[in-house]
DNA sequence: ACCAACAATATTGTTAACAATTATGACAAC
DNA sequence: GTTGTCATAATTGTTAACAATATTGTTGGT
């Protein structure tokens, strides 16, 4: 049971550091527009000196760029980082799934199996956009069976550098389809507590989702 | 040719985040220690301001601790954290490892045979601690090889936090002559360009650690 | 001796002003 | 038209003071 929770100050520095990742992750600030502190300071009503914080913070994190005496701005990831982040994914995601292969129980797998089920809807109405979200679904379902602190709070970190890209790959021919299959097979292996065979499973998922980055690169998006 | 820099005016942000920075990692700063604001400002010679931005990157970064109206403090990395973070370098390192049997030439080849060969020397002469050091120096060397900026970023921030344990795992009896074996493993296959190969041998050398970390613990330190 | 209430202290959070640096625009020289 | 110089404006970097909060110490009662 939940006790009501006393005014819960959160610091103006912790708001507007949130509001600001959130806006990046959102979109409502875009690659290579400038973060002027005063300006956000006024559209968040906080002083100066906790977006000024809050920039740090995120510049730390990798998801805005600074330079002494000339500000902040959000950071542009190029194709080639996104690949990069992908392929650390790969590797990340495949412990996670290996680890959640051990872990999982009766329920667990019943839940991985019902956001499967319902991507298969969404493929059959030719949904991609939940697609998208029911894809993302199952690999936090994952990490969270897993239980890996540490692989979680990297993945996290990752996936927002990436969030420029999220929409991309899901719409190469073909792709749907395949990915479909892909996630099958790593919820079969975690159902089966086959380790090894859910982190590879896990693994060539994601390089395929590099690969059909690559793809939609060449193709000029 | 280099020319002559101007004075290089760094902020005094990123002065008091590196002193800092480096504090912790050397060990100066011990674990749970209060990081007081006024204080460390009059030890670098800043103004508080630099100091409460540094300690916001470091907790981003995972270095330090907060909360709100109470604080900062070196944070003080735990047994199963350090195994967490262990696991999640195995994964990212054998990905390196995997990058750079593909692209070393021979130069890099002969640059991590002789860092082995130095290896093998002070394992004669019973020199465990310069053996940690050469150990660092052909891991990062096989970060510089692969040429993976994302791997190389991930890994340096794993390995701050892990600075704690650094000097645990080769003082397990045995560990020694088997860290070597491991590592030669580890260099043929690069020099062979068998990625797989090499990215198994560091993903088992890794794990290897862990495992010496875990008896390490077992036996109370 | 133990505990509660309260005061004193230490520390963080916030604000506003000022200084230093960089970007912008006007104007003259060529 | 382009370029260079200079003044102006915009923005970041730094400082100091004040407010809010948490910690510590003291006192008085039992």
């Amino acid at each position: 049971m939940t006790t009501i929770l006393p005014p819960e100050k959160i610091s103006e520095t912790d708001e507007s550091y949130s509001r600001l990742h959130q806006a990046i992750m959102k979109g409502q600030l875009l690659p290579n527009e400038r973060l002027v502190e005063l300006d956000l300071a006024q559209k968040f009503d906080v002083g100066r000196a906790a977006v000024r914080a809050a920039i740090a913070r995120l510049a730390q994190e990798g998801l805005v760029g600074r330079e002494p005496n000339r500000g902040a701005w959000v950071r542009a990831i190029s194709e080639h980082e996104a690949i990069e982040l992908y392929e650390a994914r790969a590797v990340l995601e495949g412990l996670a799934a290996h680890k959640a292969a051990q872990l999982a129980n009766a329920q667990d797998i019943a839940d991985l199996r019902a956001i499967h089920s319902k991507m298969q809807s969404c493929f059959a109405d030719e949904d991609l956009l939940q697609i998208s979200e029911l894809n993302a679904q199952l690999h936090a379902k994952i990490l969270a069976i897993a239980n890996h602190q540490a692989v979680t709070q990297l993945i996290q970190r990752l996936k927002a550098q990436q969030v420029r890209f999220q929409y991309r790959t899901i719409l190469v021919p073909g792709r749907a389809r395949q990915s479909l299959e892909e996630h099958l097979a790593i919820v079969d292996a975690i159902a089966q507590h086959d380790a090894n065979a859910a982190e590879q499973a896990m693994r060539s998922h994601i390089m395929n989702v590099t690969q059909a980055l690559k793809k939609s690169i060449k193709n000029g998006f």
